[in-house]
DNA sequence: GTCTATAGTAGGATAGAC
DNA sequence: GTCTATCCTACTATAGAC
């Protein structure tokens, strides 16, 4: 284990917390408590509750934004850069399940600049994920239902898998990737 | 239009603001104000904010359940009885879209009596539901995937349609179902 | 059914000692 | 780096007038 900074630690500690009650409901003495220390004490390692907030989600939203461009920018067929999309969400659910609760669910609550620079990445993740389907679509790769539907589908999916994967004991990784990968483009039936 | 009580006006009033900040991040005097009265007024028709949350949740709750019941007793084949699950949310989703958000992200804010009765509810459900794509599997009617993936694939997706079905103007209910029963059962490749 | 006034509590954050 | 003490604000909820 690397020794982590003071700061990263009750960052790690707040990201269960806001997983578990969400970023409202967790006060920075339920934090403090969880860390061992009293409430007056976090604010030499961060400046708010807010700041806390921010480090977890935008620092989750710029590895999307990240791993995205780069699939994006492939040359490789639409199946294929779905499957590396797939394999980007569990690999990111693996390293930070926690932060992963804040990202879908108290984003609402950054504020000012960092709401509208994570609202800027959440939309042009999902336009990248929409033109990458639609191109398949285009190609004949992908079936022709609905884009909406297949992006919004397949999305919802990979971005739930923090609720689900860290309960699962007996998953292994890549067999989750070969399977999730199955299940979500070729069907079940 | 039926007249609604106040009541019903005031829980629908919150389920909307709930969706959009969650239950904790809400006040009573943000409810008031959505509703034009101060926030004491609330008081003569709802006892109190945890009496709100309870009422959408449960009400939600006990609807999927009475659609699992009866689409499990049915006799119909394990296919068949995914097509009535998609069925089932997507006509809930249309009915009380804001209510879902209270269910999906605010649950773990309900009081002893009613938590406890909500997660019996959504365990029988989730119990249900394996249940179903078990028995799919060993008549061979659905592809022997990991379970647990098939199940929390389908579900997530429908467990998430409330975020973004509202936002489509152009989808009408029945096509949404033909495509969605095609996507999720029968995958996009 | 709504209001004003207010009780009682708990929140985020700071000052200053150690 | 942590503490105690405390500020100021905001919260849920109640009392009682209209």
């Amino acid at each position: 284990m690397k020794p982590e900074s003071r700061k990263q630690e009750i960052i790690n500690a707040a990201s269960i917390l806001f997983m578990e009650k969400g970023y409202s409901a967790v006060t920075m003495r339920d934090l403090a408590k969880a860390m061992g220390i009293k409430a007056a004490s976090l604010y030499n390692h961060i400046q708010s509750k807010q700041e806390i907030l921010s480090t977890i989600i935008i620092e989750l939203a710029e590895e999307f934004t990240t791993g995205m461009n780069q699939i994006v920018s492939s040359d490789r067929n639409s199946v294929k850069k779905l499957e590396n999309i797939i394999d980007l969400h569990i690999d990111v659910t693996l390293r930070n399940a926690d932060g992963l609760a804040s990202l879908n669910n108290d984003w609402m609550h950054l504020e000012e600049n960092n709401l509208q620079y994570f609202e800027k990445m959440r939309h042009d993740y999902e336009e990248n994920f929409r033109y990458i389907v639609k191109n398949g679509v285009e190609k004949g790769e992908i079936i022709p239902y609905n884009i909406e539907i297949m992006v919004f589908s397949t999305l919802s999916t990979l971005r739930t898998l923090y609720l689900w994967y860290p309960r699962q004991k007996n998953i292994d990784a890549d067999i989750l990737k070969r399977d999730m990968i199955s299940v979500l483009l070729k069907g079940v039936i």
